[in-house]
DNA sequence: CTTTTTTGCTACGGAGGCGTAACGAAACCA
DNA sequence: TGGTTTCGTTACGCCTCCGTAGCAAAAAAG
């Protein structure tokens, strides 16, 4: 089809949001997905200083974040025994499957992106 | 061994969030950006009840998003001439700017995403 | 030891989105 | 024509997030 690929980056994008809008799972705000990508991405031990500045907000941020998807099951708060001022967040099984869900939902926009399928009809139950 | 295609694709909707994040612009909820998106990729006309239908959730939902976007200046509402109970969303350029910017974010995940390559045999789609 | 710095959390008022219910205007229809 | 349906909006109370300021506990510095 070879349509722009700005149009295939920017469908791929509405693909994968429109499927977080339709099930009607836990809808996180942009920050708190930022932060669980950043936890199970990049290489730990994760303090909420060190996702505080990483994400470039204030530290409440990431301690309101850390509530609700601490809450949601997606990650675990741990004190440091080393030093225990600092907070350790880690990873949950219920985290990674949700974030494995949503890697599917992006390879179902990709492959929707790279053939030329229209998915207006939308009535999901 | 080379990562897996499932860490690639969150990897790239890392970056994006990120950049989305840090940007101090304006923050959009999930459903705005897919309606948002929709208007913009689907052709249309798109109405209030349409888009509500597409999105699967309330028409008030709508309503407030449109007014969101609209003082924005992402979209524009209209009232439809032929049947005048109906509103017509339609596009502007700073809405048009807007998602090409995103869409450059989108390009620079891809980008970042695809430095390790995947030397995983015959499995890469 | 005492003082200072660091860490994460809580408190507070404000802003915005949510779901439901009800509304006026416009179109439809018997 | 008068009643009904459709469309988008508004109104209400509720909940969550936001930014700022201040807090106690732990560690470091003196």
């Amino acid at each position: 089809m070879a349509r722009h690929p700005t149009l295939r980056r920017l469908e791929l994008w509405r693909y994968a949001t429109l499927a977080t809008v339709r099930a009607d799972g836990p809808d996180l705000t942009t920050r708190q997905m930022a932060l669980l990508l950043t936890v199970y991405l990049e290489p730990g031990p994760h303090t909420v200083r060190g996702l505080a500045a990483d994400l470039g907000v204030a530290k409440p941020v990431v301690t309101r974040a850390l509530d609700t998807l601490g809450r949601l099951g997606f990650l675990k708060r741990t004190r440091d025994a080393a030093d225990r001022r600092n907070v350790l967040v880690h990873r949950t099984v219920k985290g990674a499957v949700f974030l494995s869900d949503f890697a599917d939902m992006i390879a179902t926009g990709q492959a929707m992106s790279d053939q030329d399928i229209d998915l207006t009809p939308a009535n999901t139950p």
